[in-house]
DNA sequence: AATATAATGTGTATAAATTACACTAAGTTA
DNA sequence: TAACTTAGTGTAATTTATACACATTATATT
């Protein structure tokens, strides 16, 4: 058993998807390529999958080498094996999807020089992306927005204390409508896993509203059931 | 870009979890092992994918040479890649399900000599697969049952002709609970993609049950909108 | 201090979907 | 013709989803 990735025979590659929220708009996380091909193209950030390594483990490897970021949970969701997918081989790449709230804070640095710089991009007016990586969003796009109809996965992207006006805009960019105010509370409340703070939003203009955090346990209760199909 | 499948360095396969209802009982379609690692063990149809051909036509020709099924419509579902996932090397597999009915006329035959054998095996009581297919089909299973719950799988596993109780039975195998059978008769017409023919079971002892098909067209419609939250 | 501004926060009536629940009808077998 | 077995049906109560508009509150402006 021994590894030769240069020679480029049948080599299996990680891609990441990273949506990230602001409180305003939905963001990706791109790098900007310095290798050929597709050499300052902007890419999802992937790489090459070490022979010793679990998906999983490569994933989260691959993330921080080309952006810095660490203990992001990911997880996969499909993968991607057209025969001319990579130009110089044949490169099957396995996609990961993982959801953050942006506070600012998150300095991105690529550790490899594979990519000149990380960044995040709004999900929309996208330009085209490196290799097949318009199609991977694309369908990791898809795959949060039929998540989040049935999980609360919102809340991973929002920040620890939320307004509801928030977490709905949020529900809107992603299911891309617009909602019913009171019903979307309405609905949010019912669910029972919403706690409202004694906080108050400081430093907007005009009248501030209250944050809501998220109880995960209540949540574990709630959405453990699942698969229901009622009697 | 050689191939150099023998060396063993990085290459994937394919596994395929194929689903069979013979109206009574939900089966899997499995293969005994004609080979080592695992030899007279059973496995899941599947094969190493070749340097040149995509992963869907993979599976295809894959489950074909297992088992002599041909122009079985098969979705990915999850890729598997632990590094001791294979004892032989580092093999990372792409797994895919599919449905199908079980009218008894489906010969398998298995074309490859790597198999002995390709039967329809009982989803209960399933002994111990060969590597991690174990733990592949029950993924599997998992999957198709959330599937079920927001798309009418049911029906590919159905003959084309079916009465309500079998449509009924097939969802409580799957969802592994009992139903109701006025309610879930009045939700299943609800959908209105079901037709009810002029034509009754035949050869049944007791009464005669009518027989019911599933309308494609209806279907299309109803199951576009999809991803709804309301508004 | 008064006013304008902009977002927060709230209720109700209607419709639709889900649930719980039990007996008669029809065809087959003995 | 009686016994058996499965098919087939309705209704009331509850829950969930939908449509829709205005008063409240904090800040900014004059």
């Amino acid at each position: 058993m021994e590894t030769n990735f240069v020679k480029f025979d049948s080599i299996f590659s990680i891609d990441c998807v990273i949506f990230g929220f602001d409180g305003t708009e939905l963001k990706i996380l791109l790098i900007e390529r310095n290798e050929d091909p597709f050499k300052d193209w902007y890419a999802l950030p992937g790489y090459i999958v070490e022979q010793n390594e679990s998906l999983d483990n490569a994933a989260e490897r691959i993330l921080y080498e080309l952006t810095g970021l660490r203990d992001i949970y990911m997880e996969q969701f499909h993968t991607f094996g057209e025969v001319d997918r990579h130009p110089k081989g044949r490169v099957i790449t396995v996609a990961y999807y993982a959801m953050l709230r942006l506070n600012g804070q998150k300095e991105l640095e690529p550790i490899s020089s594979y990519a000149k710089k990380a960044f995040w991009h709004p999900v929309s007016q996208l330009r085209k992306l490196a290799f097949d990586h318009t199609q991977i969003f694309t369908r990791g796009f898809l795959k949060i927005r039929r998540k989040i109809t049935y999980q609360p996965i919102a809340f991973e992207l929002l920040p620890e204390k939320f307004t509801l006006t928030q977490l709905q805009h949020l529900y809107e960019v992603i299911l891309d409508k617009k909602l019913d105010k009171r019903n979307f509370r309405k609905k949010m409340l019912n669910y029972g896993i919403l706690k409202e703070l004694n906080e108050k939003q400081k430093g907007v203009s005009y009248r501030a509203a209250s944050y809501y955090k998220f109880d995960r346990r209540k949540y574990a209760k709630l959405f453990q059931k699942e698969l229901s199909f009622g009697k």
